[in-house]
DNA sequence: TTATCTTTGTGTAACAGTAACACTAAGAAA
DNA sequence: TTTCTTAGTGTTACTGTTACACAAAGATAA
């Protein structure tokens, strides 16, 4: 049976819109999902969806994350609502915005890959987007650009194991600049949150970088105490 | 007639909540209103209310904030979207919260004053709150002391003209921390975003400082040019 | 009219952090 | 064994930050 639901006023629909940024070494990228129906047929959209009345709207994009990618345990943030009036044509929809950062190499199986019409698309060629999604993923790429060099978040686009070389390149290609490779060194070793391993790279056709990981405890034990992360 | 409006799936009652905060030159405070019903009748919170069906969420805070001081035109930023499932022992409501800033010395009529039923409290004195609305206090307190370091808003909450040591009053009392006068000036007049006026402070029983206001076309030219304010 | 009180307004030197820069070492492939 | 590619490392100049004290202005009180 429909229309079950009163009430004394009208109410807008609300919904959670998901931005999935995911690195795989080579590209940062997001997930995007190819709309089945109407409005928008045929285009790409962020995953997204009602939010329940027993859940929050953090647990709600948790919950698309998880359906869309298989993923749990994710960096999740929210990122802004957008209240646009006319932003969606079937009728007054608010959406809270979340960005999550996952590792595309960790994990083998991570939907998109095999899911018809769910694709990770490069940062640099989104097609165009469902309704106001494009603002949403500029306002994302803005903030990730903003907060990677004062929260360490790169380390959730990054397998555990990582070399210094290959973080250097994730904050090169999201801050869309040239770091100075000694400089860059020194500067996150002084900080001192990372784990040396006794573990190099194998099977490359030059000399094999060592193997770090980060150090959460640590980082979260001094953050408590005032310390700030900045790159 | 009442239970006018129908939907498919149940939907979450969708709100603003408004943290007004306001300096005299002496103190910084926040504007709070005290329930006249029920749930938490007789206790404090903050000026909010439903979100209309032909307005964007920052409308609705800014007519709230409108409707609660009188004021228009004032910085106003989206803080954090609220959405725990028992927030509001009425029923599942979402409330998307703003905060804003306001001189409480340029206007002399803003609401508090009056009204009965609101009343600026230094943010060192808050009452316990309504509903989740302590935790919406302390998040807005955090943003606004990580956002004043980078972000030119303490002008917002100070006159249009104002000395020196007014404006490093206000960083000391928001960053709760002592400056130094000469580093701090030295370093707010390099960024060269004042203007220095031709007058000075009247009736002080001391040497008069100079008034001096702050260049907003300026700073918004050389922040599309990449420039960074910080303290 | 002079002394007192309060706050304004200013410079310098030590120190810390940032930026610029190039070569040797390792190890696989040819 | 030579070549190729990337890892890994230190020093110096420069820039910004911190720490710090006293004379000038101007109202008020003696």
């Amino acid at each position: 049976m429909s229309k079950e639901y009163k009430y004394k006023y009208p109410r807008p629909a609300l919904t959670t819109d998901c931005i999935i940024f995911g690195f795989d070494e080579v590209e940062l990228k997001v997930l995007l999902i190819e709309r089945g129906i109407e409005p928008y047929k045929g285009q790409w959209a962020f995953p997204g969806g009602f939010v329940q009345m027993d859940e929050t709207t953090e647990e709600g994009a948790k919950r698309e994350l998880f359906e869309e990618t298989g993923l749990k345990n994710v960096f999740i943030e929210q990122l802004f609502t957008f209240s646009d009036v006319d932003r969606d044509p079937r009728g007054r929809t608010v959406s809270v915005a979340y960005f999550a950062l996952v590792n595309l190499n960790d994990h083998t199986a991570i939907a998109g890959d095999d899911a018809a019409n769910a694709k990770w698309f490069p940062v640099k060629e989104i097609p165009s987007l469902a309704f106001d999604h494009e603002k949403i993923f500029r306002m994302a790429m803005y903030r990730l650009k903003g907060k990677i060099r004062y929260q360490p978040i790169g380390f959730e686009l990054l397998p555990e194991k990582f070399t210094l070389t290959d973080l250097q390149h994730l904050y090169e290609l999201v801050l869309e600049m040239k770091l100075d490779k000694r400089n860059f060194r020194k500067k996150i070793l002084k900080m001192d949150l990372l784990i040396e391993l006794n573990e190099k790279q194998e099977n490359v056709a030059h000399k094999a970088a060592r193997f770090y990981k980060f150090n959460k405890t640590k980082y979260e034990e001094l953050s408590t105490k005032g310390f700030n992360f900045e790159i």
